[in-house]
DNA sequence: GTCTATTGTGAATGAGTATTCACAATGTAG
DNA sequence: CTACATTGTGAATACTCATTCACAATAGAC
């Protein structure tokens, strides 16, 4: 028998290794089964630690929700020039999603393959407020001049992710010569 | 009993109703049930037209990657200038898939939801063979000086993925305020 | 060391859905 | 009008998975 641990223990080993199957293959290919033999246990032992598949999916979207907060909250410490902090962003962001793929796939996956209602409002919750702190830099630099004034900070804001969902994008489909940090002076 | 129609008549009538619930529902809730309902028949006369769901999902994607070649095609013949093609083309992607939202959903779902062969290494030759395209108009455009020389054709190609992209998953989100048309001039 | 709560196990269960198949209706060639 | 191929039907079938549950092992408190 596996080693009895604390459920504390085991739901980060549980949602650590959903993560990276999520980077490997994707939500359409994350079972329970394949996740309770990576942690070393059979499908009911899950369920000791999560109520639900739901479940587990959730924690790891706190988790990311949580990681791009911090690269926000990194950029406003560490920067004061607004073009600064979106090029900090950037790179803190594609570090993020370089490190774990999963994050990106999970979030697209929600939004784009189902409708159902599940995570979804969450995954939106999550990418609202980036867009929304996205904005709020642009809008800074504006008033602090270090940013054109003639540009609309939306507009700005959906470029901006934009560049990085399409890096994210084409990291996906593993061109494999496609290096982003190439991409981010231009 | 619902009126009998030559297979090829069927058939289309089935991958449209298919690219219809793909657009409002996305591939998770795509059911045979359903689109058997939707063309009013039961679920095994799907069966008389396609070997399996499979197939179906095969000839949307055919009906994709038709309608990219066909603006590709479309913009140099009505431009010569590179920068108006490319213009030109972000127009009629934005025009195509905002009339068949079903086309990027599913697109992205192949991608990123799942790691299972299927139609990936379809979508996957789709994207790359679109993106080559783009390329090459921004590389003629260099060559004849209408575009800066100093940025590189990929680079130009990723950024003007991305700009698309993001507008389109910025539409899936349904941030009912966002008008794309709005930013393409910026 | 014993007792009890916690964690792990293995075998069901059950829901959701694609797919198959024998049969029925219909269109069409002759 | 008849026969045959094509298309539609309804009832199985089969599969994949998440989830449940009774039972077993283990860790920690006392």
């Amino acid at each position: 028998m596996t080693k009895k641990l604390k459920t504390e223990i085991r739901q980060e080993l549980i949602a650590k290794e959903a993560l990276k199957i999520l980077g490997r293959q994707g939500l359409g290919d994350l079972r329970i089964a394949d996740l309770a033999d990576k942690v070393g246990l059979v499908p009911s032992g899950i369920y000791r630690h999560f109520k639900s598949k739901d479940d587990v999916i959730d924690v790891v979207l706190d988790f990311a929700h949580n990681s791009l907060l911090t690269n926000v909250r990194s950029v406003y410490q560490e920067n004061s020039d607004a073009v600064e902090r979106l090029k900090k962003l950037f790179e803190l962001h594609l570090r993020l999603v370089l490190e774990n793929p999963g994050i990106p796939r999970l979030v697209f996956s929600e939004v784009i393959f189902d409708d159902k209602a599940r995570g979804k409002s969450k995954v939106i919750e999550i990418i609202h407020s980036y867009f929304t702190k996205i904005d709020e830099i642009i809008r800074v630099g504006q008033k602090e001049g270090q940013i054109r004034p003639d540009i609309e900070p939306r507009t700005g804001a959906v470029m901006f992710l934009g560049l990085i969902t399409s890096s994210v994008i084409l990291i996906q489909i593993k061109d494999r010569e496609f290096d982003p940090n190439n991409h981010i002076q231009q």
